[in-house]
DNA sequence: TCCCCACCTGCACCCCCGTTGCATCTGAAC
DNA sequence: GTTCAGATGCAACGGGGGTGCAGGTGGGGA
């Protein structure tokens, strides 16, 4: 992942403007997945242009959102293998309740339980909640 | 589970009102999780008595929450096992896509991955999400 | 290099979920 | 029946997220 922003933009057939740039920008340099409003106070745009930008690179499979329990999506930068529509996140997620932070975990996904008939898996979540590193030395 | 609410509702030292008594009759009945607005318009409460039910619910053991990827919080009945501020939730859930529900597994948690260095984890959030049977075999 | 237009941006306005403060009502213990 | 802690319901608020529309701009073609 250690391209320049527009780069990546102009992979995805995208128009390199500065909202966009920034965003990537934002979220190569942290490490950590982070929500709309974040975005919007790191970069400085437009809250809806913010929405709209990150609808757009979930889409194209530059971002992918995370649910990690709090009443906001977060947003992650995506792997090399994602393209339009083709998501494949096959990794868990850590939620530290402490800082806040969700940072994608590198794992991979066990399989799934035995499924009443009949249904279908199109997607998994997996959320691990507690205390980062960070969080857990800085208390004790 | 197949107990009165008033009886449930003794077990757990709370007052008998009618409020309290619809949302425990509505999801014994129902086998599906049920969001904060669903048991609003299924019990014809108060909003924010529905709110409060829900988190004095949630306290005393009587019902666990379900963040499924969906905007909305869901709420599904615990087992025998929670009470006061120990709950106890090792299952995955099922969030059909087409329909909205949202159902409890029984299957157990797999072991958690390796975490980096310093890490705890307190809470696992597991949910599939796809076609539930019944969606599944209207839509072919 | 310049022009043009599809696409991006940003503003106004809207809806829904969830919470708090406060006054009123009621379940159940006595 | 009385009493009052706890439950209810109303008003008002805040944050996340979306749509419509007018104006601005990136970048490909002339």
């Amino acid at each position: 992942m250690r391209v320049t922003p527009t780069i990546t933009l102009r992979q995805h057939k995208l128009r390199s403007t500065p909202v966009r740039r920034a965003v990537l920008e934002v979220l190569t340099q942290r490490d950590v997945a982070m929500s709309a409003p974040e975005l919007e106070e790191a970069t400085g745009a437009d809250r809806i242009t913010m929405y709209r930008t990150l609808k757009t690179f979930e889409e194209r499979g530059i971002l992918h959102r995370i649910v990690d329990g709090t009443s906001v999506d977060k947003f992650a930068l995506c792997g090399g293998e994602c393209s339009d529509g083709d998501h494949v996140h096959a990794h868990p997620h850590f939620h530290c309740d402490d800082c806040g932070d969700t940072v994608c975990l590198d794992a991979p996904l066990q399989a799934p339980p035995v499924l009443p008939q009949g249904y279908q898996i199109t997607d998994v979540q997996l959320t691990y909640r507690g205390r980062c590193n960070d969080c857990q030395t800085s208390a004790s």
